[in-house]
DNA sequence: CGGAATCCAACATGATACTG
DNA sequence: CAGTATCATGTTGGATTCCG
């Protein structure tokens, strides 16, 4: 993810302006656990998960970066947070309806990436000169 | 994006994988120039762009990203690239029919973020304690 | 014209340790 | 349990320079 500069004024339509909605928006589900944090939200959506579980759920993530991420997606208004003030404390998240939107675009990026990977893979094998037999 | 080990095997299905086929394509088209350089290739479909039109219709990239950008394009099949040996040289690109493929989901992604990214700014906003009036 | 190579700064991520 | 703080590190992307 790029930095984020504070609140750019978003010009609806002009997709080519340096600070075009699609950028920013990729800016933020392009970093590395963010579009896992939607999708195991989604599945459980409208129910909630709880943080422990989400990082059950998502292997390899750092508590830090998990953290990070959920407060990202929450400052962004797509995640809601909710916290039961008892000892120790127990956090929940849920995708917003904002959220829930976003899945829909994000689950057909999703689909085309199972389908066609693969040949994005031998593309790549090609170019590094593999013999294809 | 981050980097790009040796070929992984694509596992299907396994969108937990830690290496699963959805962060690997976000790893790419997340890149701060490919949306925008797919896009411009999408609208030109399926006629093709010489580089320095590419650079002139992609505000504020530089000629080595825009040089990076597409070579990591080609490189993954989404992009053709045809060199005519003329002096000085034209390189024309275009997208392949897999790039076309992709640019079907990349187009929603792109209209929820027309949509949408305004209320991410106003979640933004709130968050960092603007008043609303 | 369309690069390639180099250097460099900023940032994202991760490991670790500590806390209410 | 669910963080926060600090430090270490790798990568991304930009500026510049040179080339066929």
């Amino acid at each position: 993810m790029t930095s984020r500069p504070a609140r750019p004024t978003t010009r609806r339509g002009d997709v080519f302006d340096p600070e075009c909605p699609t950028r920013r928006l990729l800016d933020r589900i392009g970093t590395k656990w963010t579009s896992m944090a939607v999708k195991v939200l989604a599945e459980a959506a409208p129910g909630e998960v709880r943080f422990a579980e989400l990082r059950r759920r998502i292997p390899g993530v750092s508590q830090k970066m998990l953290s990070v991420t959920l407060h990202s997606l929450v400052r962004d208004g797509l995640v809601a947070r909710r916290v039961e003030p008892t000892v120790p404390p127990r956090v929940h998240y849920r995708l917003t309806d904002l959220g829930l939107s976003l899945d829909v675009p994000l689950a057909a990026l999703r689909t085309w990436a199972e389908e066609h990977m693969a040949r994005i893979d031998e593309a790549n094998a090609i170019s590094d000169g593999v013999p294809e037999i």
